[in-house]
RNA sequence: GCGGGCGUCGCCAAGUGGUUAAGGCAGCGGCUUGUGGCGCCGCUAUUCGGGGGUUCGAAUCCCCUCGCUCGCCCCA
């Protein structure tokens, strides 16, 4: 055993595993395709300041979860921690939205250092959606919907959507300004963790999991009363487009969620199976980013899926595993060429080939076939050669022990057992 | 960042101070030199995550460190 290990919160995603992978990504990238979506991929370094100011200075991510290092030219980088600042800082980087607006997905690792727990890693996958330059409440719902629908589709039932309003900016910030007021002429009453963050991030207290804050924030001025008009009227507008497509959700006064970039539409699909990470998938709308990082006014929103967790989720529903359909054996040295040819060629005519390298008996080869859970064998031995022939032997067949179905074709004559290995 | 549990072969594990570290699965070889899924036989950890200490003697006790896991904070 080496001594050599991954880093703490960094997993490998061994071969056993990836087929889930990638029977999600598929599932994935249908669904964005259906709906119109393109790619983008960007570094997964970037300036520290893009998050510092992208997602907000005083947030935990940016306070005290970020991987940061200087590199060789005293530059400050930064792992990302998510996915959506980088995009944003594309977007406008490249004018993309002189195209107009860009309905984007993106997938790929992200980083925080955080305790490693049940669904949480340092080192995780997000795949994620953004429409910017869209202020339509149509969007909203739309690209609510496209995380519903694909979640459905992975086979994940039992997910509520957690859905709330957080206003405009200046709808916040009164709203802030009196929740701190009161606040502050409750201190003694509060715990530490909300203590702290009265003049630094007071809307963060009302997700406070405190029982006694969370008996005294029943009485705390609500933000719903400092929504102006227009927030409501969306707001309310949403949810009417949500009840027309038959998703249901839940309000959750308390959503705030932890990026500051989010304004109006906030919501979360969250699972009771995930453990105390509970959330696959959160997102928001993000009208004031795109402008916050130099570019135009281009109202936003999207939302990004926790890959761990979705898997752990999907569990084996997704799995439904591919083994080979043919496997074949062979002893002997012209046999060996013989066989990786065919191999080649049936691979060419789109079938699943595995190829024995041990060179041991055919009993042994057998045994291995078996194992291999392919459907058939092709026999190659000297017999075959010099008579320049291929046999084709059923496996698996429980029945008939005795007389397993068995095929001769001439070398000549691929074509004919191609098609009779697509047969069934 | 804080607090619990854990770490013995690729996997699942027994062993809790006395000397050869059980067992099962998987793997490899044989019974069966060209024919399979069963069975039987054999092989596979100089070593117990790593380092240091206590002891005549340590996988077993102590310290440090790395990793895993669960909870808090927070999020995907």
């Amino acid at each position: 055993m080496t001594n050599l290990k991954n880093l703490r919160g960094m997993i490998d995603l061994l071969p056993a595993q990836i087929k889930g992978w990638q029977k999600v990504e598929s599932i994935a990238l249908e669904h964005f395709n259906r709906a119109g979506l393109q790619e983008i991929r960007t570094p997964i370094i970037e300036q520290t300041e893009l998050f510092s100011r992208g997602i907000g200075e005083n947030t935990d991510v940016v306070g005290k979860e970020m991987y940061n290092f200087d590199d060789r030219g005293g530059r400050s980088c930064t792992l990302r921690p998510e996915g959506t600042a980088s995009v944003a800082r594309s977007i406008v980087q490249h004018g993309l939205l002189n195209n107009g607006p860009q309905r984007l997905w993106y997938r790929g690792p992200m980083f925080r250092y955080e305790r490693p727990q049940a669904g949480r890693q340092r080192q995780f996958h997000q795949i994620g959606v953004e429409f910017v330059g869209i202020a339509s409440v149509m969007s909203d719902a739309e690209v609510i919907s496209i995380a519903w629908d694909f979640l459905k589709d992975i086979g994940l039932n039992d997910l509520t959507l957690e859905l709330n309003t957080l206003g405009s900016n200046e709808d916040r910030n009164g709203f802030k300004k009196d929740l701190k007021d009161w606040l502050n002429k409750r201190f003694d009453m509060l715990d530490e963790d909300s203590q702290k963050r009265i003049d630094v991030n007071p809307l963060r207290i009302l997700d406070s999991k405190n029982n006694s804050t969370k008996e005294l924030l029943c009485e705390a001025p609500s933000l719903s009363d400092f929504l102006s008009k227009e927030s409501k009227t969306r707001f309310d507008y949403l949810r009417k487009l949500l009840d027309n497509l038959k998703i249901p959700y839940k309000i959750n006064s308390k959503l705030v969620r932890g990026l500051d970039y989010y304004s109006d539409t906030a919501f979360e699909i969250t699972s009771e199976h995930l453990g105390s990470q509970a959330t696959v998938c959160g997102g928001g709308r993000y009208d004031g980013l795109i402008s916050e990082l130099g570019g135009p006014k281009a109202p936003s929103i999207g939302w990004a899926i926790g890959m761990e967790r979705l898997i752990m989720l999907a569990g084996d529903k997704i799995l439904n595993l591919k083994y080979p359909d043919v496997y074949v054996i062979h002893r002997g040295e012209k046999a060996e060429q013989l066989a990786l040819n065919i191999t080649c060629q049936l691979r060419s005519a789109n079938l699943a080939v595995e190829l024995d390298y041990s060179g041991s008996s055919f009993s042994k080869q057998f045994k291995r076939a078996d194992k291999s859970r392919a459907k058939w064998a092709i026999v190659i031995g000297e017999d075959e050669v010099s008579r320049d022939q291929l046999l084709m032997k059923k496996l698996r067949d429980n029945e008939n022990s005795e007389g397993r179905e068995e095929y001769i074709f001439s070398r000549n004559d691929i074509d004919q057992l191609i098609r009779k290995l697509n047969d069934k």
